[in-house]
DNA sequence: CTGTTAGCGCCTTCAA
DNA sequence: TTGAAGGCGCTAACAG
């Protein structure tokens, strides 16, 4: 009744323990032993402890992800395409939720330590890297992914967020909108864009006016829904909107809609993430598509390299570019000082 | 530099080693050698191997959550109320992500077996209960989240879908509505809760009409952006809808929106689930808010039991209350046949 | 209360 | 290629 193990192969087939350890780790056997082991495996519903085989080898085959949100659209799908990829390398995941929380995310970090993860895969909360002691002090690698911390020296996989923001707002500026304001959090990607924003406005010239700003503490659906209920009160509203992250965009939009006003009439919309509301909302939205798949790659790939690797290689630090994904949201405006 | 055993506590303050292993696992010490330990442990930061631990308990203190589609907004809640009160109970979490594929969640449920968790949370995918089958030869324990599986006999969380949904419709018919549609799945949730808009239609003597059902395989915004964008082209639309869960109503709401339709002056809504959009959408949308705290409380108190205690009792099949949180998306209908 | 002695299931030297 | 012996870090009997 009790799971079989090893010495029940072993009584099985009559070979030697090491002979079926070594064949189940892919060394080299006499077929005809082979064949008994195999049968004897088959038979037995065999399957190895890795407990005891991590004792032994100081790997669990077992990486940490320490999330940010795990509520969020966006980090679902990253945790989606993460845990599809280490299952894939045979590796299990252990997914820990800072819900926002940088006291929290240090406590989940030492979790993934004392549980003695090969390597943890972090979507950091906060910005320091203090944070981070427990896993370095046990040499277990950590890559960031998607918000750097600055004074870390993990591999960090993000995308070129300031650039991308840059050109999202400079493509408003091209259809000539001049009163353009931005909602934006004040998390590591949320002000990274807005500093992208400032960027695009000085470059051309355009005047960044107070009250076309609106900033929280974190991306939310409140944020935005605020934000854009400010806006559309102002005396001489913005003609375009620039929000940083998903969660905010479906915040505007639902105010807009409770406002009564239509997309790209009265404002143009541009914003981050291509999810769901992206595949449904009319007129389909501009904007930047981040490469989730493609970060989720590398950033597997980075934290596998140095977990049979090593830490001695310096930190890698990938930046990815991250295009924008054409739509209709962003109109053209002949004479941006008489529009609406 | 490697990690401190249990070995150098040893050495460090000379006593035995079950004298420490008792201190570790609650025991008696006398108070000085408990001093002596605890300087020990802190000098050489020492944390107990976990590996090693359960290589002897038989116990990894580590739960499996195969949940079906991690990137719903739903599953994300659950997943962190469940991990938090894991957590405070000294129990990780491996999390692993079926992506709607029955397949993958036998895998997954496989996959937990081999890393010998403790017990498994599932919320099911499919409805075949085959799938427990690796869990069932390991002895492993697994609670049912949310939705139910025929042929198991497993303990099961569920919230009464069929009735909620049931008083969900008759709220709408107490309004005066009967021209009422609805917008379901084909999953277990979707079809208990139209089940239950069948008897409420059914207690009022209202017709259900075939142009007034659209239903598709899973929940999804697509689902009821498409449903809704149906039932607004009908020649006889109906006064009310019932939408059977968060992305469906979020799909609806886009698509009246777009349409340039009120609530609740052109359609009276009522659903389920009161997440984001439930905070942001004005008015104030009326729906069936799960208890999702206590659904995540329940079964983790069950599958712990469980854990300790063993699956010589029968199974428990709780079904907990869900409320209708009050809203303004249903409109008094004082003459339906009158009505747009 | 403390110390000694065996293992948990597996991998990894070493001889053969 | 194979087999015997030792040990990974810890807990669980015992005996003292």
């Amino acid at each position: 009744m009790m799971a079989s193990t090893i010495k029940d192969i072993k009584t099985e087939t009559g070979l030697a323990l090491s002979t079926i350890s070594k064949y189940l780790n892919g060394g080299n056997v006499r077929t005809e032993n082979r064949e008994k082991i195999e049968a004897a495996i088959r038979k037995l519903d065999y399957r190895p402890n890795e407990m005891a085989r991590a004792l032994i080898t100081k790997k669990t085959r077992t990486i940490g992800f320490v999330v940010n949100d795990i509520a969020s659209q966006f980090s679902g799908i990253l945790l989606r395409y993460t845990g599809e990829l280490l299952r894939r390398s045979g590796y299990s995941m252990m997914i820990c939720d800072s819900a926002h929380d940088p006291g929290l995310e240090e406590k989940n970090i030492r979790f993934c330590v004392d549980k003695k993860v090969d390597g943890i895969l972090l979507l950091p909360v906060g910005r320091d890297s203090e944070n981070l002691e427990s896993a370095k002090r046990a040499h277990i690698p950590v890559v960031l992914l998607d918000r750097e911390m600055p004074g870390s020296s993990c591999d960090c996989i993000t995308i070129d967020n300031r650039e991308a923001a840059r050109r999202a707002v400079e493509e408003l500026a091209l259809h000539g909108h001049v009163r353009i304001a931005a909602i934006h959090s004040e998390e590591y990607t949320g002000y990274e864009r807005f500093l992208g924003y400032l960027d695009a406005m000085r470059a051309r010239g355009l005047t960044v006016r107070e009250e076309y700003i609106f900033s929280g503490p974190m991306h939310s659906t409140q944020l935005g829904y605020e934000g854009m209920k400010k806006l559309m009160a102002l005396e001489d509203p913005p003609t375009a909107v620039f929000m940083t992250n998903y969660e905010v965009s479906l915040g505007v939009v639902m105010a807009m809609n409770e406002g009564g006003c239509r997309c790209p009439e009265d404002f143009s919309l541009i914003g981050f993430d291509e999810l769901t509301l992206a595949l449904v909302v009319r007129p389909r939205m501009t904007l930047v598509a981040q490469p989730m798949e493609e970060m989720c790659q590398e950033s597997v790939r980075l934290l596998l390299a140095r977990v049979d690797g090593g830490m001695d290689t310096p930190p890698r630090r990938i930046s990815i570019y991250a295009g924008i994904a054409p739509g209709e949201s962003v109109r053209e405006l002949s004479d941006p000082y008489t529009a609406a």
